[in-house]
DNA sequence: ATTTAGTACTATGTAATACCAAGTATTATT
DNA sequence: AATAATACTTGGTATTACATAGTACTAAAT
């Protein structure tokens, strides 16, 4: 059993917030995500990124406009429309709620360890 | 797009790192796993718990024996083994990884509207 | 002008896991 | 003996991260 993929498991469900959270900020394409995300240290990759947005936007989350560039390709830039608002709060909730839970479990691991070291 | 759904992904990943480290403190059944989780609001249920815990068993991460029981039928008890004791370890660091990961991206967002508080 | 390189996006198949539901087995209770 | 409670097994469904292959557009090189 591999710590990659257990790391793999952990980012499912986790990276929809994320890029709901960087989004929130203001819109944004791909590229940037990806980036934004790698400076979080979480790794992101296009197969995963591009259908992601696209079941965003069709759940009515984001909405996207298609930008010329001047250093290549035309873009598409997201942002978040106000329902993706409201549910990235409810991820808020709901991920803070999960940290809380673990933090629980580990939290009676950590008073055996703590009574054991003094 | 639900919210029950985005919680059922955000545990993914996440449930078998509970169950380590609820099974660090020693041995338990599924029952008792259960219910240690529900009392840290993370419910997980027994078509999930099952197949876990023997996939963990396969990987080599626990190990269980048979007891019987004075309450109904025969428990399955499950434990660490040296290597579930180690691996618990990587998941340790691999969930706070993502924590201030996650944490970071929302830095930048909680920065802007802290300025907005003000 | 044409070719190559870089950038951006699309589509598909694979792997893994949470969950639902149905079932089997053992023991306790009625 | 039948029913209920407890414990575990099994198989199918749904969802998403990822790898890979491909298309399309623009910029740079030839």
């Amino acid at each position: 059993m591999k710590i990659e993929n257990a790391k793999a498991q952990m980012r499912k469900g986790v990276l929809e917030y994320c890029i709901l959270s960087v989004l929130s900020r203001g819109d944004a394409y791909a590229s940037d995500i990806i980036n934004e995300m790698k400076e979080a240290r979480i790794i992101v990759v296009e197969g995963t990124l591009y259908p992601l947005l696209t079941r965003l936007k069709n759940a009515g989350l984001l909405s996207y406009r298609w930008e010329e560039s001047t250093q290549g390709p035309p873009r598409k830039y997201y942002e978040l429309t106000d329902r993706g608002r409201e549910f990235l709060q409810e991820l808020d909730l709901s991920w803070t709620e999960l940290v809380n839970s673990v933090q629980f479990i580990n939290s009676k691991n950590q008073n055996h360890e703590e009574s054991s070291d003094h």
